[in-house]
DNA sequence: ATGAAAGCGCTAACAC
DNA sequence: GTGTTAGCGCTTTCAT
């Protein structure tokens, strides 16, 4: 049963035709170009003179299939609070730009899937069964923390990055994020903001513990700290935001934003307002993207490692391929004080 | 020989062992789980039964070297011009987020790779040969427009994001560059500017054409459009634009930033120091990213369809994949009027 | 240092 | 409708 396939005129499609070439045995050729056996100098030469001469790549499907192993990382990106979201959050991608460089540069390819697990679905398993990654890196948790913790029994090749809680078992990198509320809350006080709101979607880990990071300091301070749920879909961000801002304009005056660019938003919709920041309003952000530095004022924000973070996850995700037991890593965010707050 | 592998204590880790479970044949199973051949419903049921209790999962490996189609199409960008750029560069992270959105919905996975091709090099060449990928979409030419040209003429299923030229081989989906110059310089014209320098690094194909569209239009109102060589390296961009805006106060009234990214760094610049915009400075950008619609003022663009962009690679692709033939897309970029200029 | 051969797990003729 | 079987292209013992 010949597998049916377009005629390939490629006269050196296989190790074997190669083999046939070289006058060796299909054997030799894959141990001279794996190059690490010990294969007569001349030989090696020969054979890889030929598969130059063609442009003979070794099919990896079948190299796998053998070698039980991929040479790929998955990397998965679940979208479960955010429907609407695509996967274009800047944070994400740029988060995913890092893992590409640390996987490439380890040899590895990357494997990228965008999934909205609805609630009783199996969005995991499906990809992680597939035989086609030697492991996964999961990038959020979005609301699926208990399904990342089953998962996480059964399956051991798997660093998410998120939000860390007390005795989890999946493994996590990711910022200290209470600390990073902390941070931001401490510092809108220091800046004389009294009457304060978090801007954000608590319904993250994430996003939750920043929330509650702040919160804790701002009752320190026998202050308290408003809820204003704003997602981050980037259509229709900026009209959520617009309906907060115009509330809050008069309400508040200190803003925490779960993220930059929800910070950036509001900056823009206050100053649309014709509001000053930070006179009127101060403001602080979440991430130090490359745009903090940029906007006027610039802004005001907490620090998360993100290049740090994706060597970390990926050094941890080695070692777990390899057999070993790791431990979560927590990151210290650090407070950039810029113009907003 | 048997592949040394650590025990798998799962009972069905292969259709054969899930067709002795069965009491069926490997086949058999095979079709049930493909859905598509004619099986028996009750047979059916009872292996899909069985595949859900065991948590089974056909190994893609093999399927895919069996069926010689992997589901799996290859995403590359070259980094040629830009050494030091990572991949996080924002449009072409979300141009890379769309793309994601696209293949997911065709049902294909993506892989990711980047590369910095050295002249002599074959980067494409491996991702291609490696048996691993349907297709590849390759975004941004970067310096490598000769490359591609060679590479189409031996390998159809290819689709690049980049800049039409007269003639080209290999297929290209890309915004009209030297429209979108034309339109950015009519702007800045029209909004009084007289001394005008473009800023960004004219050896992509696609920069380019936008600082030659640009300058035609300049030199038909009798104007000169100047270059200022600016790098897109995230780290290094700041501080070269730095030194770029301390020239260029004074000796320009009118910029066209090759990228918001860039025209955003101008903008900060300008502030720090001292500088109105759009008084002392005009500025006119590309892309329409969502961050120009935040800054302060709103950023003048050149808008690209991104999302419309990855609709159509995704879409050529397949039809290449299926055997077609296709032309290119050359899109028109529209002009969004906002603060800058 | 090289050849021979046995599969990796799955699919698709082909036969019944 | 289902079983049988011959590979997909490669790697790796085992034998020489």
């Amino acid at each position: 049963m010949p597998v049916d396939r377009k005629p390939d005129d490629r006269p050196v499609r296989t190790i074997t035709d190669l083999a046939k070439l070289a006058g060796v045995s299909p054997g030799t050729v894959s141990r001279a170009l794996a190059g690490n056996s010990l294969v007569n100098d001349k030989t090696r030469e020969k054979i890889e003179a030929i598969a130059r001469e063609h442009g003979f790549r070794p099919n990896q499907m079948a190299s796998r299939l053998r070698r039980q192993r991929t040479g790929v990382i998955g990397v998965i990106i679940p979208l479960g609070h955010e429907q609407k979201q695509q996967v274009s959050d800047t944070f994400f991608l740029t988060l995913l730009g890092h893992l590409a460089d640390e996987l490439t540069e380890k040899g590895y390819d990357l494997m990228l899937r965008r999934v909205v697990p609805a609630s009783d679905e199996d969005w995991l398993d499906p990809f992680i069964g597939s035989g086609m990654i030697d492991g996964v890196i999961v990038v959020g948790q979005s609301d699926q923390f208990n399904h990342l913790e089953e998962v996480a029994d059964g399956y051991r090749p798997m660093v998410v990055w998120g939000q860390h809680r007390e005795g989890q078992r999946h493994c996590v990198v990711g910022s200290d994020n209470l600390l990073g509320g902390k941070l931001a809350m401490q510092r809108l006080v220091a800046a004389g903001a009294k009457r304060m709101a978090f801007v954000g979607d608590t319904n993250a880990p994430e996003f939750a513990a920043r929330y509650s990071g702040a919160n804790q300091v701002a009752q320190s301070f026998g202050l308290t700290l408003s809820e204003l749920p704003a997602h981050l879909a980037t259509s229709g961000m900026t009209t959520e935001v617009a309906t907060l801002m115009e509330k809050a304009v008069g309400n508040y005056d200190g803003l925490f934003a779960a993220t930059d660019l929800l910070a950036l938003a509001c900056l823009g919709e206050l100053r649309k307002l014709g509001r000053n920041v930070p006179e009127d309003m101060k403001i602080v952000g979440f991430d130090d993207l490359p745009i903090a530095q940029q906007t006027a004022p610039p802004l005001t924000t907490i620090r998360q490692d993100i290049a740090g973070g994706a060597r970390a996850i990926v050094q941890l995700l080695l070692r777990r391929i390899a057999g070993e037991e790791t431990e979560s890593i927590v990151m210290p965010p650090t407070l950039v004080v810029r113009g907003t707050a």
